[in-house]
DNA sequence: CTGCGCACGC
DNA sequence: GACGTACGTGCGCAGT
């Protein structure tokens, strides 16, 4: 077997990998995104090569021996990110965890340091592989040795060979030189010839094969301009190709023989990777029996395994984790439940535990407080067994996420790792997951429950700590911590569908969608998958001829807005829009939903109380919060939702321009607080104000276009978005966005404050001081900077709201108790609440709905709720 | 099993 | 000039 030698470039995969991630941190604020990147290459190239022999090298300074031909070489070259210098000791460490070689010399660049090693591994006979971004190492391809460079993303790479060189760029690694030497290099600012590009450079060593020849005989090149340029910067085309050719015989101390490639270090990884927060990666290390040596470095914890649940072991203030297998705890069985306290840890088997009736009534006794990680999820388990838990007065969940809502793991092990408790291991790790998902045997599943317990207990301080720091312990105590409750109260109780209901439009569909479906293939003249875009895709725009507007990654556009533009110019656009209307129905919502019902008829979504970037919920399995509303024929789903018993109605209550008035509020905008007051229609006076028209002339075109600026308010989209959504170029989106904050100044004001606000404390807060952290405010990069200053604008504005509806669900909740009513909330849909009640309550809830809801906060502009009721969701309006 | 294209809501 | 652009969830397809 020949050896392989694998070459890496690794100030070029370090600088790709930068850009063509996020700036990713890890728990203690550094980023890795680069660190990550390379990671996954060299994961990527272990799996798939097996080398024999590696190097990483590096560029070692900024001054090499080029600069004494040329001073301004790599002038003008911007400086590197400091995001990224911060990243290159850790990317050396993990090059020694990885047992990889890695190599710099002063006064050379890692290429030339490629380039002398690739020809001894070359003459040794050996099969050599480089790796990079950059084109100019493609001067080393040769019979031995490929080059593979970095696509778009960072493990995706072209490889190439002097064959694929030949058929792609139409020349020899040999001219690689010579090409660049003429072509030059602004990046590298490298002069070459001016005006000569790489398609001139090319003609030129097709006819004259080298850089030499071409000056040999420069009267036989064809174009007068060309022909003087090229006298005239000869002198700059050789020292260009002095600057660009790749040393060969630097001299480097080490010998391809002495980097080989052994393997690396599993426990040195391992500990990297979780210091790092690389975990999905940590599963891609290999050798099972050096994660039991991972397993073995835990501390001891002893746990006691209990047969019978004895009062003795439960004690006021103890943290308390229920497990379950799997993400649905409506359907989920538990499979233990472990208990700590500052006396002891225990685990208590599921079927123990369930049949004790100490436990079920210490767990119902509001005067013992429990501590919790998803208070929402224990209290509805422990509901499918009539047991009615109470005394939480700890959600390590809740907690964690109002600290830093960015994170994007929020349980246990994650929490519990980021606050350096690192005596547990990941829930992958002791269930597996997917299709491997499985329950270990007993020793090692009470081990690992306890210590979820354990530690539960150990980080209450800390974390509540955290809180008052950040002056959220209100938001924690009196808002997010009794709204878990009543969320689960509304999930537990679920919302009754009309089954048949639901079975008999899904069969009117189908029959309709048959025909469409029929319809489309007799005007494509063939039949084909229409659910697959990339099918679709030929068919319109190849074999019917239609315009492209629009290609994504992998082919044409087919989106909504691409076929509506192209809608009178073939019968089969309008069927498509349709098939695609109605099979969005038929898939996601009657199948989806039907596929979700209970054996009682009802739903029960879960509302996920920590997850978005803004403190809205967000809804699962199924997700009741994007029911069709806009289009009648979707509208009609709702027709299946229907109150849970006889002589009940459905009843809806929702914020009339909730954000709106929160903005008015905000930014204190005295136009907008008194156009509130007056309680105009808000479009209709943006309309007046943006256009400087009276009412009367308002036409519907302005105020669907200062709807939209409204809603690009609210949203914190770009003049980008504007654009798109109206229709209409980015310029005129600017003049639009101009006009409405010249029109409001307090909005401006508020726009320009607090960007500055964020700036300078690196994040935004709402009205009851939920946060969110806006690291890219201070990016140089300008995408990034202008998506955190948009957020910055729009997260107080879309939180507060948020806010101000998880406030009147409470006061709501208490309220109906107060008043001793059967009404219950089933649903909430960001600014709307879904209740259900008996007939004889409407003519109260019509008062008091409305009323809590608009009374919960006090702004400067009064909140307006709208409201409705009937027999289905849909008569509800 | 994952990423993509698409579509639904606020 | 920056080439990607509100927040979510879920479906089917296609490639691994």
């Amino acid at each position: 077997m020949t050896n392989k030698l694998i070459l890496i470039d690794g100030n070029s995969i370090a600088y790709r990998a930068f850009f063509a991630l996020p700036l990713l941190n890890n728990d203690k604020g550094v980023h890795t995104n680069a660190v990550y990147g390379f990671t996954t290459m060299l994961l990527k190239i272990l799996e798939e090569e097996n080398p024999t022999h590696m190097l990483v090298a590096f560029d070692a300074g900024k001054t090499t021996f080029r600069h004494k031909t040329y001073e301004a070489y790599k002038g003008g070259r911007q400086k590197t990110p400091p995001e990224l210098s911060e990243q290159l000791p850790i990317l050396r460490e993990l090059l020694d965890a990885f047992n990889i070689s890695h190599y710099e010399l002063p006064l050379y660049e890692a290429d030339d340091i490629i380039g002398t090693l690739a020809r001894k591994g070359e003459q040794a006979n050996w099969e050599v592989k480089v790796i990079s971004g950059d084109r100019d190492l493609l001067q080393l391809v040769s019979e031995r040795v490929t080059v593979a460079l970095t696509k778009k993303g960072i493990t995706n790479v072209e490889t190439y060979t002097p064959e694929y060189m030949k058929e792609k760029m139409e020349i020899s690694p040999e001219q690689v030189i010579d090409l660049k030497a003429l072509m030059g290099d602004s990046s590298d600012n490298i002069p070459g010839v001016p005006g000569v590009g790489e398609k001139t450079a090319v003609k030129l060593l097709k006819q004259f094969t080298t850089l030499e020849n071409v000056f040999a005989n420069v009267q036989e090149v064809s174009g007068k301009k060309l022909k003087e340029k090229l006298e005239t910067h000869q002198e700059d085309a050789f020292m260009s190709k002095e600057l660009v050719t790749i040393h060969v015989d630097t001299p480097i101390e080490t010998t391809i023989e002495q980097i080989g490639y052994q393997g690396y270090d599993v426990m040195k990884l391992n500990q990297l990777f979780r210091d790092l927060g690389f975990h999905s990666l940590i599963n891609r290390i290999e050798g099972e029996e050096d994660k039991k040596q991972v397993e073995d470095t835990l501390p001891d914890l002893h746990v006691t395994i209990v047969d019978q649940v004895e009062e003795s072991m439960l004690a006021n203030h103890t943290a308390l984790v229920i497990e379950m297998l799997g993400e649905n705890y409506h359907e989920a069985s538990i499979v233990g439940i472990s208990i700590a306290h500052d006396k002891g840890v225990y685990f208590i088997p599921a079927d123990v535990a369930l049949q004790s009736s100490v436990l079920k009534q210490w767990l119902e006794d509001e005067k013992q407080k429990k501590m919790v990680f998803d208070a929402k999820k224990a209290t509805v388990l422990m509901k499918r067994h009539g047991i009615d838990i109470k005394g939480i007065d700890f959600d390590l969940l809740i907690a964690s996420y109002l600290i830093n809502p960015a994170e994007s793991h929020h349980d246990i092990p994650s929490i519990s790792h980021r606050l350096g408790e690192t005596s547990i291991r990941y829930d992958e790790e002791v269930y597996g997951k997917g299709a491997k998902l499985q329950v270990p045997e007993q020793d090692a599943l009470s081990d690992h429950i306890a210590r979820k317990a354990h530690i539960v207990n150990k980080l209450k301080q800390t974390v509540v700590q955290q809180l008052k720091d950040n002056d959220q312990w209100e938001l924690y105590h009196d808002l997010e911590l009794p709204l878990t409750l009543i969320l689960a109260d509304m999930e537990h109780t679920g919302v009754s569908v009309d089954v048949d209901r639901l079975k008999g439009m899904g069969e009117g569909l189908q029959k309709r969608l048959a025909q469409i479906q029929q319809n489309i293939y007799e005007l494509a003249g063939e039949t084909f998958n229409l659910n697959s875009p990339k099918q679709l895709g030929p068919i319109l725009f190849e074999k019917l001829q239609l315009p492209v507007i629009k290609k994504t990654k992998t082919g044409y556009s087919t989106s909504a807005d691409v076929l509506e533009q192209l809608e009178d110019k073939h019968p089969i656009i309008s069927e498509i829009l349709l098939y695609r209307q109605l099979g969005k129905l038929q898939s996601t919502y009657i199948e989806g939903l039907l596929k979700v019902v209970d054996d009682t008829g009802k739903i029960h979504t879960r509302f996920n109380q920590a997850l978005t970037q803004t403190g809205r919920l967000s809804s699962t399995e199924p997700n009741l919060q994007n029911i069709p509303i806009r289009l009648e024929e979707g509208r009609k789903i709702r027709q299946a939702f229907i109150p849970s018993q006889k002589g009940w109605k459905l009843f809806a209550a929702d914020y009339s321009q909730i954000e709106l008035r929160v903005l008015a509020h905000i930014a204190n905008d005295e136009k907008l607080i008194q156009a509130f007051n007056d309680h105009e229609d808000i479009h209709t006076k943006t309309a007046m104000d943006v256009f400087h028209v009276e009412k009367d002339q308002v036409t519907d075109q302005m105020r669907r276009q200062a709807k939209a600026v409204n809603f690009g308010i609210v949203y914190g989209i770009s003049d980008f978005g504007l654009s798109q959504s109206l229709g209409i170029t980015r310029k005129e989106a600017k003049t639009f966005i101009d006009r409405y904050l010249q029109s409001y100044p307090g909005v401006q004001t508020y726009m320009d404050d607090i960007v500055q606000d964020a700036k300078q404390k690196g994040y935004v807060t709402t009205l009851m001081n939920r946060r969110r952290y806006l690291p890219d405010i201070t990016s140089r990069n300008f995408n990034r900077r202008s998506f955190a200053e948009r957020t910055a604008m729009n997260t107080p504005i879309q939180g507060t709201a948020a806010d101000i509806i998880k406030k009147a669900m409470i006061d709501l909740y208490y309220t109906l108790a107060e008043e001793q009513l059967e009404a219950r909330m089933l649903l909430q849909v960001h600014d709307e609440l879904i209740i259900e009640a008996p007939e004889h309550e409407l003519d109260t809830l019509k008062e008091l709905v409305a009323n809590v809801m608009e009374q919960t906060v006090s702004l400067h502009v009064p909140l307006v709720v709208d409201y409705a009721f009937g027999d289905t969701w849909y008569d509800a309006k």
